[in-house]
DNA sequence: TGCTTTTCTGAACACCGTTCATTTTATTTG
DNA sequence: CAAATAAAATGAACGGTGTTCAGAAAAGCA
């Protein structure tokens, strides 16, 4: 029976079509303003059709927000690979964040501030196995550091919420449009500096 | 004339009614599941009505979020003024912001997250001073910390930057349930810790 | 009282997410 | 190959949304 194969097979690739054209959609106009209506009319399908390969418009954004998580753990890992010095690593891997939350402020906002993708974890009474596993590797590095005697007896979870909070709270400020108290030349600059200048405070914190 | 004063205190009185059911039925249900006509029918007028007082929902948004910064800005400036050392002041004010956060989840969100209100803000071309006030303060209170010898020769703007960002990250992870990665138990306790070791750590940052 | 201005209504518009009976297409069976 | 069955896709319909606007109702003025 290679017919269930293959439709098997037709399924996936449905789904993708479907993520491709809803991805495409959501990152050029956003999410609020794509429907389902708009993403059936990309790829040439009734809008009831898309009902047959995803429960609801939760499960597609929870869908793009585990494959932006992917992307992420990648720029994550790349950070940590190009250094060896375990505070180097950490300086890293918090640029490495912020630079993937600037350059792709909607998944950003999919994967860390919309509430859409927790709902659908919740209504499934699952983890949020992507939030987990990009967290543990903070704390991998955290504890790297900990053990190069950075951050004196801190408790590594302390550590990695208080590193997490200020890199997401960063973001999300500037992502929300919270920064136009600000001279938009100077935004990025800001925040930039405040990245660098708690970095510095953190390095002098040692045994 | 009498009359056209009159009228005025009705308008007046009118935003109010419309205002109070609107965050009455917010903080109930959330914003997104409370309607234009959820509102008329609690004030027991028809939809079309709301639309002479206020240009669009966004505007009603806006106004409670004027509303809500100047219980935010009461809570601030009682956290300054319970303590008298200035790094004292820096602690409270970070206690109490994130107080206020807490126990006002949904108008937290409003002042800090949501785009609609800053939308209202740049479709209007204004400014978003509420949000710069807030930011004066903490300034201020940073400002008197730096005069303590505190924070070496950071700038002022830097490290308020720094210390925004930190409180908001702390607030926003948890609002927008990307703590579930935790305990429920621990959850709160692990926000405070990592808020009590960036003191910590920030502390020990003098000249 | 009649005339004008202001206030309010409620139907209508163009959307939205979602469901489901019906039709179309594909596969299996005789 | 034709008929029967199973799977996939449709599109109308439901109950909702924010918003507009012609016309009705109320209020103010002469």
């Amino acid at each position: 029976m290679g017919v269930i194969d293959r439709k098997e097979r037709e399924k996936v690739e449905m789904k993708r079509q479907i993520l491709d054209a809803a991805r495409s959609l959501f990152l050029e106009q956003g999410f609020e303003k794509t429907s389902i209506r708009n993403i059936a009319e990309v790829i040439e399908y009734s809008a009831g059709t898309i009902y047959l390969y995803f429960k609801d418009k939760n499960e597609i954004l929870f869908a793009l927000h585990v494959e932006s998580f992917s992307v992420l753990m990648q720029a994550m890992q790349a950070g940590i690979m190009g250094e060896t010095d375990p505070f180097e690593r950490l300086i890293s891997l918090g640029k490495h964040y912020l630079k993937y939350a600037f350059e792709n402020p909607e998944l950003y906002d999919l994967m860390f501030v919309m509430t859409a993708p927790m709902e659908t974890l919740e209504c499934r009474e699952e983890i949020w196995c992507d939030g987990e596993r990009a967290f543990e590797t903070l704390k991998f590095v955290v504890g790297d550091c900990i053990d190069a005697g950075y951050f004196k007896d801190a408790e590594n979870e302390t550590i990695s919420v208080m590193v997490w909070s200020l890199v997401h709270g960063l973001a999300t400020l500037h992502l929300r449009r919270r920064t136009m108290i600000f001279p938009e030349i100077k935004r990025i600059k800001l925040l930039e500096d405040a990245y660098v200048q708690f970095i510095e405070i953190l390095k002098t914190y040692k045994k």
